[in-house]
DNA sequence: GTCTATACGTGGATAGAC
DNA sequence: GTCTATCCACGTATAGAC
């Protein structure tokens, strides 16, 4: 069957989705204009509601999406603590590696939610963070790891590896492989593994 | 001399600055209107241009303000490099306790800066790193601390630091000070010290 | 499915009265 | 110093032709 004249929506949907993610991690969601997220694609703003109800639903199903895929993604393997450890860390880190606008937004533009899209959201990274603690749990269980407090711990360590990816850029002196073995002696370090 | 009636140039002020903090760090810049703004005040929107030349300028100096505080408070004092660091890391956190709006702000408002702006923050924000690095390379050249990429290591604590305060409620079941040993304890493991 | 045109609100910033 | 009134650009979103 022929296809209608102009009509793209096999393509133009993902362009849109993908010029939205990289000008909310650039910009941010509330500096960028539904007209220009348009120029970006090469469409007319009203185009863009054939493919999404609004701007909000836009920047949400980014953010569910990429959700989704981490948890799909995390390592749920046996091991050790200390095993499963260095996996969820070398994991976090290389997931992210090409990710670098779904991780600024995920961490930056929930202010910009609304509250229903919010709750949602919230409870996936939840569920993220409950692997991670996991993990510490059994480590602290087994007496192999020193973690008095594994939800603060969990919090610590999420927040040392996401900071890589507010400093990293390609081409440094030291190769990703070096900087991720470097994270995860920090993080040996400071679960207190020896 | 009487003053001028509807004058309040020496009060105004400092509420402009700390609605627009305050609104900032909830909504981010670009989503808060001078409008808004001068509502929370109780002034027209108008007056506000008293006080700033334009909305960037009232962002800037607020970020410039907690950088230039920041400076000028974080421990300079002499000491072993363990003694420097622990200084350190309760000095972050007891700095940027009831600071949880600039904090926020600095860390997640600078893409809205115009370049020049930005440039000085950054310059600022610099300086704040190598305060950390200056230990960490004292402590690694004593062979006291492990730490092999004193730069890497310095992004890695400061964003651990940090992400303290996208958490932490007050209320919560352990005391600031139980917390704050917590994460002097992850520092101290982190950068390998026994 | 995309376009043009447009409705309608709100934005930053300014002018001039008081 | 603050107010009211206003300029004008730009925002989201929709209607209707093609």
């Amino acid at each position: 069957m022929a296809r209608t004249q102009g009509s793209h929506s096999d393509i133009t949907g993902p362009r849109i989705r993908a010029a939205a993610l990289r000008l909310f991690a650039e910009e941010g969601y509330a500096s960028v204009s539904m007209r220009k997220i348009a120029t970006e694609v090469g469409v007319q703003a009203g185009a863009l509601y054939n493919y999404t109800p609004d701007k909000q639903t836009l920047l949400f199903r980014l953010m569910q999406v990429h959700m989704e895929e981490l948890l799909a993604a995390v390592p749920k393997g046996p091991g050790t603590p200390e095993v499963r450890l260095k996996a969820f860390v070398m994991f976090h880190l290389s997931f992210h590696r090409n990710r670098g606008d779904e991780i600024f937004i995920a961490y930056n533009e929930l202010r910009n939610l609304e509250p229903g899209n919010f709750e949602r959201i919230e409870g996936m990274r939840g569920q993220y963070e409950d692997r991670l603690e996991a993990i510490l749990r059994d480590g602290a269980a087994l007496g192999v790891m020193a973690v008095p407090e594994p939800k603060i711990t969990t919090m610590a360590i999420i927040a040392l590896l996401t900071g890589f990816f507010t400093w990293y850029r390609e081409g440094g002196r030291l190769s990703l492989d070096a900087l991720q073995d470097r994270y995860w002696e920090m993080v040996r370090g400071l679960v207190g593994l020896r």
